[in-house]
DNA sequence: TTTTTTGCAAAGATTTTGCACCTTA
DNA sequence: TAAGGTGCAAAATCTTTGCAAAAAA
């Protein structure tokens, strides 16, 4: 059987009653490359070349978010962009650096297991969670003219 | 001297040359008696009736954030809202319940230790962090016919 | 009095929809 | 062939802008 993260989509998909179509695959794959959240805008123009139309993206997107297979996250200035989740892609964190914008992965071990003791005892129910750490990359706080 | 958030506000705007108005008070408090994040829309519609136009929400908003009174948090479903950050509320984390929507806030001593101690020796510097963690409130896991 | 802010209403963007046609399962 | 999915283009929403009048410093 299938071990791949596409096959795997296919199944989700298929369980949850959707379909597994062409248009869905390049849109999944636009995210699986892009390998860091991806803004709306730009995965419209991403699979654009592919002849994906851009109401089939926020379709897609909705239903994506809806079975969990993206998740969104802010960017700097309130972006808000869309990246694959666990098994999709690993469990991580980000570091978005405040000056230019660009987004880092971080693993997530560390803080994941300080997280889960905070909530002992709450009532809540923990299913997922996200950490998104800001500041300033190496990039922009080197020294420079 | 004055010691309010108020007045701190006024000091901080003045500091950044913006001036310290009626709307932008007026949208500063509605931000600080919701007392939670709050959506671009929902904003608009509590300070209309105080005569604030929508244009100046935006405009205020966008200022607010380059000059840290305000933050934006992502909701369920990808909705971007806006709170009060420190001093002028505390610093928390977020639990967010999947099934109602609800927000609460959370302490967040915990988690920001071993969130700092994850990033020493990185070379990244970390400015501040968000941490949003979704699952089920307790009104939502209880039981119910 | 100078500089910023605001209101208004129009312009621009972004998202969502309806419906006929095409695909997947 | 039944249930979804997609394209298209219009509609509905949401945000941004220009400019003249009003307010803050």
């Amino acid at each position: 059987m299938e071990r791949t993260s596409e096959g795997h989509l296919k199944t989700l998909l298929r369980t949850q009653g959707l379909r597994f179509t062409p248009d869905r695959l390049r849109i999944f794959r636009a995210l699986a490359d892009a390998d860091k959240p991806v803004p709306v805008a730009a995965l419209i123009s991403m699979v654009a070349q592919d002849g994906v139309n851009q109401a089939t993206v926020y379709r897609t997107l909705e239903q994506f978010l809806a079975v969990q297979v993206v998740q969104t996250v802010l960017l700097k200035d309130g972006i808000v962009a869309y990246e694959l989740v666990p098994p999709f892609s690993s469990h991580h964190h980000h570091f978005i650096c405040l000056d230019c914008g660009a987004v880092q992965d971080l693993p997530a071990e560390r803080v994941d297991s300080a997280l889960d003791k905070s909530m002992e005892g709450t009532g809540l129910r923990v299913m997922t969670h996200k950490v998104d750490i800001y500041g300033q990359c190496e990039k922009c706080h080197t020294p420079s003219p």
